[in-house]
DNA sequence: GTAGAACTATGTTCTAAAACACAAATATAA
DNA sequence: TTATATTTGTGTTTTAGAACATAGTTCTAC
């Protein structure tokens, strides 16, 4: 009973988008069909080609949404932090999912079946606009990401998946380190090159006063450098 | 009163997905703000930056949705042929422009007030599924050309870029000709690559007897030759 | 029809980044 | 603890593709 009213009190904290664009029925039966699933470190959420059931919400932790290419290469096509909604695309779009989702660290998702959803947003003008919101500026960005990642050189592309990381999951109480410990594989596979160009680069930034590192923690010393570096490409 | 009468048959049989949805107060409101109008071949239909203000519908003609990069370098990232739906994006994530839209050949656009249609989907909920699976298709097709733009070699990218103009505009009635004749430079700019690469790219392919060139018409001989290139990166 | 511009073609040079090779350091497990 | 695997770091080699140079060709406009 208490754990059901905890439930209740989650959902409507942690669904501020949604929960307040639904009815008290909409929101009952979201309330009864929404589950919450935890992830370990490094767990895989869902794989290519999985048939999309759900609307995932992520409440804590960090996901990276990615996509094996040529020769099983893996490119990390966009990163998610809470509270940001993801799984979606591939189910409106009537298609198996054509990328892979795993957790970054230890994660708390929240699933709501798809056809749930589906089935509000066509009676909730605001909800059908926030999705349709939500896929416009995923989209604004992918179409940007081609350019920068195709267009930039390695420098340019590092650093500008530093500032992004930044931005996406902020700084640490001393104001300078990012607050997502990545491998330099994944950094790498963020930015489009080698593990050892991103290695090589990083030392590079660190040389040049740009960064510091110490093992996965990365402190940005001069961001207005790295923004002109990610600028100039 | 014939023209008015033609432009409402126009409307119902040219928009197609858009007009079966509607009631028929809508449609009037539709007739009376729809507009429609002619781009000579190159003229540009909206420049990065502007402010989107109308849903496009191509009715004739081919259109390239690209975006300038770093140095100038221009990159295609999307063609649109008719009837398809285009210019919406950056309005619902309530943004400028970032790419820029101009005719291939000579094109027919209607143009309805994006206002208009966010008034219709609010209180439509097919209307609304209509533009979110137009996103979701197209944000994963960004998605997996993040992938294939920045992992395949020039061969493959190439490949891929015919193989998506043959599939697009279709062939002609000899049953090999692409229907589209773009210049090398655009070519490039649709595979990532320089205008050189193309041309020489293209040569190579019409040594391995792969394709046929004669001018801008590129005739398709070893379609299954082309996607194992294309596949294989 | 001619002049100039734009496009196509091809050869050559140069360079960024991948591929490879190997240590050293760190994490994980037995 | 030691052993094993994984991650990080750095130097070297190789290569795909950009950049450059130049010439022939085909549009386009006057």
């Amino acid at each position: 009973m208490l754990g059901k009213n905890k439930k209740v009190a989650d959902l409507s904290s942690s669904l501020p988008d949604i929960w307040k664009m639904l009815t008290d029925v909409e929101r009952d039966q979201l309330r009864h069909n929404a589950r919450i699933i935890h992830f370990k470190k490094n767990e895989l959420i869902y794989l290519e080609d999985e048939t999309p059931k759900d609307l995932m919400c992520l409440f804590k932790g960090k996901v990276k949404i990615y996509k094996s290419g040529v020769g099983g290469r893996s490119q990390i096509i966009r990163i998610i932090r809470p509270v940001q909604y993801f799984g979606y695309r591939a189910y409106f779009a009537r298609e198996p999912y054509v990328t892979a989702a795993s957790a970054f660290e230890a994660c708390t998702v929240c699933l709501i079946p798809m056809e749930l959803i589906e089935q509000f947003l066509r009676n909730n003008g605001d909800l059908a606009l926030f999705f349709i919101q939500m896929l416009s500026i995923d989209l604004g960005i992918a179409d940007q990401r081609v350019v920068n990642l195709t267009q930039k050189h390695v420098r340019g592309r590092l650093a500008e998946s530093l500032i992004f990381l930044k931005e996406s999951y902020g700084l640490e109480e001393d104001g300078a380190t990012i607050n997502i410990y990545l491998a330099r594989e994944d950094l790498a596979n963020l930015s489009n090159m080698t593990t050892s160009n991103a290695i090589r680069t990083l030392s590079n930034f660190v040389n040049e006063r740009i960064i510091t590192i110490d093992g996965r923690k990365i402190k940005i010393i001069d961001e207005e450098r790295l923004r002109k570096i990610s600028r100039i490409g």
